[in-house]
RNA sequence: GCUGUUAUAGCUCAGUGGUAGAGCACUUCCUUGGUAAGGAAGAGGUCACGAGUUCAAAUCUCGUUAACAGCUCCA
C-alpha cells in the first residue's frame, strides 16, 4: 500500500501501481469524467501512469492550467496526425501548447503550401480522427533507436532535437499511425477533444533562429465542449471591436500617413486633448512629489551618445546621424532623454543637500524599430516618454523607488487598471560579466527593489537575468484586448550613466561621490499608454479624460446660435463641448454621437432657448431632464473633481 | 529585418482580361422640427506606385511602398 496526499492535506491509501484515473474514480465518477491530467509529486503526468510510492497528487481538470496544457498539447499531436494523413511526407518540428491553444511547426512536402483554405480540411480530418478514440501510448526509447525510427521516416528536425537529448530520457507518444517525440504529458486518448479550430498559419524560423529554415506554423485551439469554442470565438470578435487602431480611427484620435513615414503617429485634435489631460494629471502628481519639469532639444550631438555609450551599442541600428554643412558635424535624433538630463545635472557642482534631484520631461524620442515590429500606437518610431530621472545618493534609492511606485499606483488606480503584473528584473545568477557597476551597489539596489515591493505589498515576479546591463528594474505590464502583454510603467536603477558622464556630488564628508540615477516612466510612453487605455475602456473614457465631454444638438438650424452660445458658456466654465449642427433628423444625430462614446448629449430647441436650459441625456443612462447651463457645467465639474481629486 | 496575406469612393467591402460597383457618410431640394435610419436628385475613384505580358490590365507577372499576422528584436 502507498499513501497519497491530496492538495487539501488529506491522505488516502491505495495499492501500489494505482493510476491517477483510478484514484479519481475512487473519489467520484464525475471527477473521473472531467479529469485531464495529474500532478504527482509536483510533476505533471498522464492519468494512466502507475504510482508506486508515497506521493502527493493533484488532479487537473479543464479549469486548471495543467489540464488545459495537456489538452492542447494532445490536440497539437492530433493536428500533426491529421496533417500527416493529409500531406504524407510532412516533416514535424515542435508542437507545444501555448497560452491560448497550441501550434505545430511543420515543413510540408515539396510543392505543398498550407493556406487558410486548408483549415477546414484539417479540422475535418481532426474530427474524423477523434472518432477513432485513439489512445496515446507512451514509450521509452533509446537514443539510437529514436534516431533510427525518426530517421527512417525522414524526420530530420525531430532527429536534430533527439541529438540534443540525453539517452535514457527519451520518450515517444503514439496515437494511431502517428508517433511523436515528446516529453508529455498528454491526455489518455484524443476522445475528449470535441471542438477544434485551426486559427492561423504563419511562418517561424526553425528553433527561432533567423538563419535556419522557415517552417510553417499552424495555430489551433480546441475545447472539450463546442460551447466553449463558440464563447472563445465571440471573445475574439469582441477584442477586435476594442482594437485601439479601429477605435482611434473612429474617434479621430490619431493617424498615420504614408507620406510622413511609417511608425510616426500624428495626434489629431481629439487625441491631443486626451493626451494633454493625461499629461496634466501626471504633472500635478509629480509636482506634489518634488519633480521639476525641464525641456531639452530633440537632437543631440553624436558625441553626447558616444559618451553615454549608446552610439557604440545601438548606433548602427538607429536613425543615422544628421549632417550639417560643417564638415564632421553630426547630430542624432534622441533615442532617450537621459543624456540630456545628465548634462543638466553636470552643469554645476551639486551638494548632497541638493539630492534627490528629480528632473521630469515629456520627451519625444525616436527609435528605428524593425519595420515588422510596428503596431498601431503600441510600437512606433517616434514617441513621447513621460520621462524623469532622479539623481540620488545610494542610500536614497529605496525611498525614491517607493515614491515612484506610489505615482504608478496612483495612475493605475485612477484609470482602473486592475489586471497589471509587476516584474522585478535582476542580474543573472551566474553570468555577471556583462553588468556594469560594483557588486556592492548592485546588491544594494536589488535588495532595495525587492524590499520596496514587499513593503508596498506589491506582488511582483522576480526574473533573473532580465536586468539591463546598467542596473536592475521594475516593470509594470498590462494586457491589451487580444491578451498581448505590453510593458507600461517602468523604474530602472542606473549606475552606468553617472559613471560615463562623471556625475558627482559633494558629500557631508566634503568628498566627491557618484550619484545613482533612477529612470522612470509611469505611463511608459504616451502612445502605448493611450493605446492600452483605449482597449481597456473600449473607447468609453472617464469623463475627465474624454475629448468631448458633451455634444450640443440643436433640433433644427434655428437654434444653432443658441447652441453656440451655450458652448461658449460651457467652455468658459471648463467643460469641453462641441456643437453638432448638421441639419438632420435628431434621432440619427443621437445615434451617431452615442456611437462616438460622448458622455453627455445636450439637446436644445425652442423650450431650452427660452428658458436658458439644456435637455440632458447621459450615455447609457438616458434622459436626465433639463438643467440650466450653469447647473450642468457645475455637475460636470463636480463629477470630474470627484474622479481626480482623490488622487 | 524575415515569411506570408492584403491594397478598389471618406468608411466597410463586393467585383471581373473588354467603359468602375453596393451600403453607410457627403452635397442640394422636398418632408419632419424631440430621442436609432422619411423621399428625390447629385457629387465623389489614374482600382497604392512603377515596369512588363497582351489587340486590350483594376484583374496576369515582376519590382517598390504601406498595412495586417507570425517570427526575430525592443536603450
Amino acid at each position: 500500500m502507498i499513501k497519497i496526499t491530496f492538495p487539501d492535506g488529506s491522505v488516502r491509501e491505495y495499492e501500489s501501481g494505482v493510476t491517477g484515473l483510478q484514484i479519481a474514480e475512487s473519489i467520484s465518477p464525475a471527477l473521473a469524467r472531467e479529469v485531464l491530467s495529474c500532478g504527482v509529486n509536483g510533476e505533471t503526468t498522464e492519468l494512466n501512469r502507475p504510482i508506486t510510492e508515497d506521493s502527493t497528487l493533484a488532479l487537473y481538470k479543464w479549469d486548471d492550467a495543467e489540464g488545459k496544457h495537456a489538452f492542447w498539447h494532445t490536440s497539437a499531436h492530433l493536428m500533426a496526425e491529421a496533417m500527416q494523413e493529409l500531406w504524407p511526407g510532412t516533416q514535424f518540428g515542435i508542437g507545444p501548447a501555448i497560452e491560448n491553444g497550441f501550434y505545430y511547426d511543420v515543413m510540408p512536402p515539396e510543392g505543398v503550401v498550407i493556406r487558410e483554405e486548408d483549415f477546414e480540411k484539417i479540422e475535418k480530418k481532426m474530427q474524423e480522427l477523434v472518432q477513432r478514440k485513439e489512445a496515446l501510448v507512451r514509450e521509452e526509447i533509446s537514443k539510437q533507436d529514436a534516431l533510427k525510427f525518426f530517421g527512417n521516416r525522414g524526420q530530420t528536425y525531430k532527429n536534430e532535437l533527439i541529438a540534443d537529448l540525453e539517452d535514457g530520457h527519451i520518450t515517444t507518444y503514439t496515437q494511431g499511425a502517428y508517433t511523436d517525440l515528446c516529453r508529455g504529458p498528454h491526455l489518455m486518448t484524443t476522445a475528449p477533444i470535441k471542438a477544434v479550430k485551426v486559427m492561423a498559419v504563419s511562418s517561424a524560423y526553425w528553433r527561432g533562429d533567423e538563419k535556419r529554415p522557415q517552417m510553417t506554423r499552424v495555430y489551433g485551439i480546441s475545447f472539450p465542449k463546442k460551447k466553449l469554442l463558440d464563447e472563445y470565438l465571440t471573445l475574439l470578435e469582441e477584442a477586435k471591436r476594442r482594437d485601439h487602431r479601429k477605435i482611434g480611427k473612429e474617434l479621430e484620435l490619431f493617424m498615420f500617413s504614408e507620406m510622413v513615414g511609417k511608425g510616426l503617429p500624428m495626434w489629431m485634435p481629439k487625441g491631443t486633448m486626451l493626451r494633454l489631460q493625461l499629461e496634466d494629471f501626471l504633472k500635478k502628481i509629480q509636482k506634489r512629489y518634488g519633480y521639476q519639469q525641464v525641456m531639452t532639444p530633440h537632437i543631440g550631438s553624436k558625441n553626447l551618445y558616444v559618451t553615454s555609450g549608446h552610439y557604440a551599442k545601438y548606433g548602427k541600428d538607429s536613425f543615422q546621424p544628421i549632417h550639417t554643412p560643417e564638415e564632421g558635424e553630426e547630430y542624432l535624433l534622441k533615442p532617450m532623454n537621459c543624456p540630456h538630463h545628465c548634462a543638466i545635472y553636470a552643469w554645476k557642482p551639486r551638494s548632497y543637500k541638493d539630492l534627490p534631484l528629480r528632473l521630469a520631461e515629456f520627451g519625444t524620442v525616436y527609435r528605428y524599430e524593425q519595420s515588422g515590429e510596428l503596431h498601431g500606437l503600441t510600437r512606433v518610431r517616434g514617441f513621447t516618454q513621460d520621462d524623469a530621472h532622479i539623481f540620488c545618493r545610494p542610500d536614497q534609492v529605496k525611498g525614491e523607488f517607493m515614491r515612484v511606485m506610489d505615482i504608478i499606483m496612483i495612475i493605475f488606480r485612477a484609470l482602473k487598471f486592475e489586471n497589471f503584473e509587476a516584474q522585478i528584473s535582476l542580474r543573472d545568477k551566474v553570468n555577471r560579466e556583462k553588468y556594469i557597476g560594483t557588486d556592492e551597489n548592485w546588491e544594494k539596489a536589488e535588495r532595495a527593489i525587492v524590499e520596496a515591493c514587499e513593503e508596498k505589498g506589491l506582488p511582483a515576479k522576480v526574473e533573473y537575468g532580465e536586468a539591463a546591463f546598467y542596473g536592475p528594474k521594475l516593470d509594470f505590464m498590462v494586457k491589451d484586448a487580444l491578451g498581448r502583454r505590453w510593458q507600461l510603467g517602468t523604474i530602472q536603477v542606473d549606475y552606468n550613466l553617472p559613471e560615463r558622464f562623471q556625475l558627482e556630488y559633494t558629500g557631508e564628508d566634503n568628498k566627491k561621490h557618484r550619484p545613482v540615477m533612477i529612470h522612470r516612466a509611469p505611463f511608459g510612453s504616451m502612445e502605448r499608454f493611450v493605446a492600452v487605455l483605449i482597449e481597456h475602456t473600449a473607447g468609453h473614457f472617464p469623463l475627465w479624460l474624454t475629448p468631448d465631454q458633451c455634444v450640443l444638438l440643436p433640433i433644427s438650424d434655428k437654434y444653432n446660435d443658441y447652441a453656440m452660445d451655450v458652448k461658449m458658456q460651457l467652455e468658459a466654465a471648463g467643460v469641453r463641448a462641441f456643437v453638432d449642427d448638421r441639419s438632420e433628423k435628431i434621432g440619427r444625430k443621437i445615434r451617431d454621437n452615442e456611437m462616438k462614446h460622448i458622455p453627455y448629449l445636450l439637446i436644445v430647441g425652442e423650450k431650452e432657448a427660452a428658458e436658458g436650459t439644456v435637455s440632458v441625456r447621459k450615455q447609457g443612462e438616458g434622459d436626465q431632464g433639463s438643467l440650466r447651463v450653469a447647473e450642468f457645467a457645475q455637475k460636470v465639474n463636480d463629477e470630474v473633481r470627484e474622479m481626480t481629486e482623490q488622487y
